[in-house]
DNA sequence: AATTGTAAGCGCTTACAATT
DNA sequence: AATTGTAAGCGCTTACAATT
């Protein structure tokens, strides 16, 4: 069942059929009613391998994620999804689950396929020449969320440094003193960033972080919950801690359930990422919000630019401020929890 | 840059640079490290799209989730490109965010790429139609996770029936006498299912589900935690509710906390999912776990054996029975709580 | 001038023939 | 007998020619 199939019900030549399908304003209105109605009646499926083939274009865009597990990604995964679908493109999706060289083999993958281009959220310890591949030839990228050192590519991530400022200035209004920054991957350029930006104003402000409780992890609940039993068997916890990201603060909270102290006054918490289940916890956490849904647009959006306007484009970087959602965790007490 | 243009560069026909590509062993091991060399040489770039249409087989296969943003379906779809990827498949990812006519569109543009096989989590109120394209066309295909009345294909999913009876007697086991299930989408076939076994169950025992607490929702902690903070106005809560998901269970449980109830003692909670938060959420929560990472697994490996097999495989259902992880929001105390 | 058809080609694979 | 090459074809699109 192939166009060829289609024309020949319909009486007229592979080309003309083909010119309806592509909705060109080339063929008469009776022929195009023609050949629509055989495409009907015969049930023809198009080959869009075979177009493309032929177009060299795929309208396919290749999605790299490090792990899709975290609602982040997923939530940043419907956000990519939504903006490229409307525009004819389809995605092609595929998870390194952080490993750098599985990331390598995906990337080969999507190249054999073809894709118009990629987008990517490099594992966390990615080499930085992953990217040789795509630029050697020439397949549009852009990376998002995290950005890897030594890498030069178009980009679209969070404000790493005024995201953490936001959770510090917030906690020394509270009057607190003794301030901490949570897990996170030890190398990863999110956690170096924020604890500089957090360390850069508490210096201002002539302190310094608390560095028993300023340590990496992996990021899970589980982690998290694992790491602050370990700390707490040493002494109390600092005054406040911002957290690497909600699952870790999650993990953090029940760690201090665990051994009496209360949270939001014995212990301030700031999470990461404004996860949906932030709101429900209780306390519920007061968390720094950088729309992942939001930045999965963005990041489609400037790959459809890079790819429509080839070779051309210089790299660009677009960075989106985050904000706080102050809930309670933080020992703010909100009117309504909700 | 072509097979042909590998070809050249080592002095062999493109048949030939084809079969060392394709690992035939009709060619001579010089002849194959001299293409490997040129490959290497010239960094040329497979393109499985036109091989594709030659051997008329993709090797890619649709994966159509309703939700990506839930957790359950985030494993799930991992579990299933694990099982996929070894195999040498590539997974096309669409989300239908439950909309039926959105989903329709999704299938169509999957087939016009050729897909070797579908797996398909249904949207809820699916029109038992939607499979009927897959089928006029022999594309191989099996749903998971959701079965939807009328449609007849194979299915990898959860015994509800096991599931909701594990978590049911669980609660007599406690000592309740009124239960609820709380939430989950009206028409659904799991809650309609679990419902159903909960109320045989009590059956068994002289009783019945508690009318007002069992009534349907969206799937969210927000969902969870309005609907159950309308219903605590009406008056107290039933002794014990099996929530349709975790996530709802979350809300609910925030919601009682709100109104003073003590969970374990004033309300019996137990969830479905086994989400990974389950552990850490005060009190830690008691769920029903049907290991999603597995069904995708095994959803996959299915769906592959049928497109190993064409036409002939009858359909086939697999159901997976469910564990019920004991926690403390049913009012057990676990030696430990992680 | 408006509409439709011819023919080549996108980058592969593979049956079969040809060469050594 | 072992290895390599020839040529056709997968299902489309599109420049250009041909027809009305």
């Amino acid at each position: 069942m192939t166009l060829a199939d289609v024309a020949a019900h319909a009486g007229v030549s592979r080309a003309t059929a083909s010119l309806v399908l592509r909705e060109s304003p080339l063929v008469a209105e009776q022929t195009r009613q023609r050949v629509l109605a055989s495409v009907e009646a015969l049930g023809y499926v198009y080959n869009r391998g075979a177009a493309s083939l032929r177009m060299r274009r795929t309208n396919t865009i290749g999605l790299v994620i490090s792990g899709l597990a975290n609602p982040f990604f997923a939530d940043l995964t419907e956000g990519v999804e939504e903006e490229l679908r409307p525009a004819g493109y389809v995605v092609l999706l595929a998870n390194t689950f952080d490993d750098p060289a599985h990331q390598d083999m995906l990337i080969r993958s999507m190249m054999e396929h073809q894709i118009d281009g990629l987008l990517i959220v490099a594992a966390v310890d990615s080499d930085a020449g992953f990217v040789t591949p795509l630029r050697n030839n020439g397949v549009p990228h852009v990376m998002t969320t995290r950005r890897i050192r030594g890498v030069h590519a178009s980009y679209v991530g969070p404000d790493d440094d005024a995201g953490a400022r936001l959770a510090t200035q917030h906690l020394l209004d509270h009057g607190a003193r003794e301030l901490a920054y949570f897990g996170g991957p030890e190398h990863g350029v999110a956690r170096i960033d924020r604890v500089a930006a957090m360390a850069a104003l508490l210096a201002e402000n002539g302190l310094e972080p608390e560095p028993s409780w300023t340590v990496p992890s992996r990021v899970s609940s589980s982690e998290g919950y694992a790491m602050a039993r370990k700390l707490l068997e040493h002494g109390p916890p600092p005054e406040a801690v911002i957290c690497h990201s909600d699952a870790i603060a999650f993990g953090l909270m029940r760690a201090l359930r665990d051994v009496g102290v209360e949270i939001g006054t014995g212990c301030r918490v700031i999470g990461y990422d404004d996860v949906e289940h932030a709101q429900a916890w209780s306390p519920s956490l007061t968390s720094v919000s950088v729309a992942a849904r939001t930045m999965g647009r963005r990041a489609a959006r400037m790959l459809m630019e890079r790819i429509e306007a080839p070779g051309s484009s210089p790299e660009e970087s677009l960075v989106l401020r985050p904000s706080l959602v102050v809930r309670e965790s933080c020992g703010c007490r909100p009117s309504s929890a909700h």
